[in-house]
DNA sequence: TTGATTATGGAAAACGTTTAACCTAAAAGG
DNA sequence: CCTTTTAGGTTAAACGTTTTCCATAATCAA
């Protein structure tokens, strides 16, 4: 049906092993340079390309990497869209190509998740891990096994792996002490979820911050919006109605940030003079919220990095850091002002 | 190093021929129920997986689809986005894996695009095309090659071709014909860009109404925003500086559309009281514009679709219709209103 | 009892590469 | 002139499966 090397072989009077030779620029000091271009020709003129199944599998090399995140919804987040991207640059660049794999099973309770299935079948060279979904158990037995793992925004107690890491603290502490400076003193905290380590991370900054500022911690200010704008501004609509105080608001995720200064607006409020708000991400891709001050970080750079440790790791090169760390900066814009009320 | 039929069929006391039946369940007539049992139980115990390269080599298949789209920020799109869930989930629900690759070559000059070093390679069962950028001469290439090719909203010249469309002309139509109904007569067609078919066939339907109507078409009140926020608004306020008249726009997209919205507020215009908009896909993710009227698609249901497609050619099995098509419906919001002026 | 059938299983080729080991003729070295 | 090296190859094993074909023992019908 399809060429192969023995077509090649034949057609050119040689060996398949000249052939292969030749394809790969290996051991070209066996061939002869005469040998050489009518092989070449050969395989100019049938356009021919090597199956890369028979390769992998004396090559024990796919070229593919898995990148896995918890549903394939989220590949509507803004966030892991642009770490996505910045991962495939690098990938295609290097010649590697990109599963996209989820770490929560299909419903009909699959046996394993997919993001495990492509390694245990030995589909992918390795794994990037968007996901907090993936089990501590599961990521620790791949380390045991040495597949080449690369955690972004996560880490497993105790074990230092190769990853991309945000300083969700510190983020968060930032956030904080900029609104504690302009006055503020009732501050939200608008989580995704608790059940994620990042968001633990950022509370810890929270509070580091108001505990410098000896202002007491009030745990009715911490709400939670499933990193999406629907359930931020319910979270944030309960507070209201609570009549709960506060004259800002951080917020982890800036689709999160923008829900609530919709509904502050439709309440009534104004942003920045009623109420402060900070996103998170700095993902600039809602130009309607032009104006909104948001913790930024370097998501598509984020990825590249990610990408580049991970193809690092599968070739046995030097790395240098295990565990890169990427700061989240402040960009003040129009949405915070000093906190005017008492 | 990995465990194999070898070791199994070791282990088991049998042949590497019994262990394969046994992990298939083929030929199950020519294993014994006791050795079934014992070598299923090893299997078990050392948690085995059969390699899936060794095992593409000779069944010819890989359980791999590739979903191709212009450049990795697409995924980016919402529209994008929503397809790709729909076709990773039947994916996913049918044992395959969800290969993403780009139509146009990294910069360096690539030899061919990734989505044909896929299919070149062998890396992939199949292919699906989101992007409008690859060539028609190689898609009907690999249509001449038998691969099993699914095209979304995208047709070849005199070919038919298994896809999965969109009724773009007649989507443009309803929505301009509505316009008109509405007493709009200078309307605005924000296209993407004219150099995609979607959008001269939306062209097409804007004309067509405008045509049933009386209506003269006037080529300055068609604009394009290259599916983006910000060239859209770019487009609109070149529009408006040039003060052309008009009283309602229809857009190629929600985003394009809030893009319209979003300058016209601050243009000091009330939508829908002193212009009309109507997006296109409703897509739903900008809660900001809840009441944006616009064409409605099922993308996730076209995902699925798609993929279910491709699926039935990868299995020979017999397909119900080469050419599906989506109709988008008319979801009136608030965004819509009768033309007051003259 | 004999021949046919059935149940159970193994051996080996094949898939398309890579690569280690081997071969030969010519060139080089002494 | 003989030996060694080098250039330019070839052969064949290996990678981990699937699958066709063959083998044997037990069972069955007559």
């Amino acid at each position: 049906m399809s060429i192969t090397y023995k077509d090649i072989a034949r057609k050119a009077g040689v060996s398949i092993s000249t052939v292969s030779r030749v394809i790969n620029q290996t051991d070209l000091h066996k061939v002869g340079k005469t040998t050489q271009k009518k092989v070449e020709k050969i395989v100019e003129k049938l356009d021919f390309t090597p199956n890369v199944i028979a390769r992998s599998l004396v090559s024990r090399k796919t070229y593919n990497v898995a990148v896995a995140i918890k549903d394939l919804e989220d590949i509507i987040n803004p966030y892991f869209n642009q770490v996505i991207s910045g991962i495939a640059g690098v990938l295609e660049r290097r010649g590697y190509f990109l599963q996209l794999v989820r770490t929560v099973s299909a419903k009909e309770k699959a046996l394993s998740p997919y993001y495990l299935k492509a390694i245990q079948e030995k589909r992918v060279d390795g794994l990037i891990l968007l996901s907090e979904e993936a089990k501590n158990k599961d990521v620790i037995e791949l380390f045991a096994k040495k597949v080449p793992v690369i955690l972004v925004n996560r880490t497993i107690p105790n074990i230092t792996a190769p990853s991309v890491l945000i300083d969700n603290e510190g983020g968060l502490y930032d956030a904080t002490k900029e609104l504690i400076e302009l006055k503020h003193k009732r501050i939200v905290f608008l989580a995704g979820s608790f059940d994620f380590q990042l968001d633990k991370q950022r509370l810890k900054g929270y509070k580091k911050a108001l505990k410098e500022a000896n202002i007491s911690y009030d745990k009715s200010l911490i709400i939670e919006g499933a990193f999406n704008f629907n359930q931020s501004a319910t979270a944030l609509g309960g507070l209201l109605k609570k009549k709960v105080k506060f004259s800002a608001i951080v917020a982890s995720d800036d689709v999160m940030a923008l829900a609530c200064i919709n509904l502050l607006n439709e309440r009534g409020y104004k942003v920045p003079e009623d109420i402060s708000v900070i996103g998170f991400n700095d993902m600039l891709l809602l130009p309607l919220a032009s104006s909104l001050s948001s913790m930024k970080l370097p998501l598509v750079e984020l990825g590249r990095k990610a990408a580049t440790m991970l193809l690092s790791i599968i070739n046995n090169d030097p790395i240098k850091e295990m565990e890169v760390i990427f700061k989240p900066e402040l960009i003040k814009r129009n949405s915070i002002g000093i906190n005017k009320k008492k």
